[in-house]
DNA sequence: ATTATTTTTTAGTCTTATCTAAAATAATAT
DNA sequence: ATATTATTTTAGATAAGACTAAAAAATAAT
């Protein structure tokens, strides 16, 4: 078993590691943790010795099979939670976040597993994440960034990509919500904003909202 | 807030204090909370640093109303969980005991008061003990132990003392279930065992079981 | 290719929570 | 009242996880 400082490096280090095929740097895991290069290090070695991750001096980490497992189990029960506080509880999207954090720490397989049947098995979190099935497998949803859209394309809203609690409130106060089908109108070169029609209503967004917003694109039909 | 070590020393303190008027004692603690008296005079000047309890060297601690109300609010976190778990996710009453003791160290005010609604804000939990309102509030039920009945007397089966797995899944096994009602038809001088009618069928059960498990006394009619 | 800069690691310190062993106090027995 | 025993506290050590400051290695710049 891991301690919490473990489960959250390990966490860390996995979502780090998504996309990209080298290496995790210790200062990126710092940076991300608000902590400091030398708690990394020392951390690092720990993980290592667990063979959590692969780690050569100076070369950065590499999460481990038996890492990527566990890391994925981690955020299995912090998106099983999230959907429980919004669904069960009366959480709103942009609440969720701090407790998960606390819940996905808790063990116990029989709870998970119990809590994944209440919810109706769910594929994705809250806010458009996939949540990993018991064996730590997922399916990634196609998307793209509201920003790399051209004109005339259409998709539907599925993700956040910041999920702080302030852009979910702007995208609560602007009525943008998971599943609302969106239109790209128009792109304003001078500052990058995009038109766009959602809900039957057309607003302008800046650049920085639609950078942080997936939106799942209508193939074919 | 307070750490997790502390939360725990805090919670066995309360639980110690409850039917005593003096204070708790170290080796008390100690054996309850299974380390070592050192360890336990160590926490205890943190928790007294905190005006959770109030210690006077050699003399044992006392809680104070702020440490009662603290250990109250631990105990309603951890008797919501054992009933969510029971009521929603298909434990047995013997398997929620160790998960509730992670559970009920989540902070979350809001996570606490949305469970107790979902679960109807219950009185007891699944072990027939009481759980404290928001401000630490609970009645304690008007309970005996089935050892101390006399003959003829008959009453509701409430609660359990000891609460191991062991113990819970005898009950179990015997078919002997909280809300059962129980009757004394005899005592045994010789071992101490008890005869009871209960649900239509006669038992006799040892003086450590009966010395376990809680009767509610029908009062007149 | 040698500096200069950035990144990473090491060495040493701090805090929290634990322990053992020894000292101090309290309780009990004679 | 004093000796014995039991309890509690202190002193010092250890491990986890964090930090600062300095050293080492890698990267970038001239």
């Amino acid at each position: 078993m891991f301690t919490l400082s473990e489960e959250n490096y390990l966490k860390t280090i996995y979502h780090l590691g998504l996309n990209s095929e080298i290496g995790v740097s210790t200062n990126e895991i710092a940076k991300k943790m608000q902590t400091k290069a030398s708690s990394v290090t020392d951390m690092i070695k720990k993980l290592s010795d667990k063979d959590l991750v692969v780690y050569k001096k100076y070369k950065g980490v590499k999460i481990t099979d038996f890492g990527r497992n566990t890391a994925a189990n981690i955020v299995r029960k912090h998106r099983l939670w999230e959907v429980f506080l919004v669904e069960k509880l009366n959480f709103s999207w942009d609440e969720v976040h701090e407790v998960a954090e606390q819940l996905e720490h808790i063990k116990s397989p029989k709870l998970i597993n119990e809590l994944d049947a209440l919810l109706g098995f769910p594929k994705q979190d809250t806010h458009g994440d996939p949540i990993p099935d018991k064996e730590g497998n997922y399916h990634p949803l196609e998307k793209k960034l509201l920003a790399t859209l051209s004109i005339g394309e259409k998709g539907i809203c599925i993700g956040v990509n910041d999920s702080s609690s302030e852009f979910l409130q702007f995208l609560d106060k602007q009525k943008i919500a998971l599943g609302n089908q969106i239109k790209v109108l128009g792109k304003e070169p001078f500052d990058d904003s995009i038109q766009i029609q959602i809900a039957n209503r057309e607003l302008s967004v800046s650049n920085k909202i639609a950078s942080n917003l997936y939106i799942k694109i209508h193939h074919g039909s």
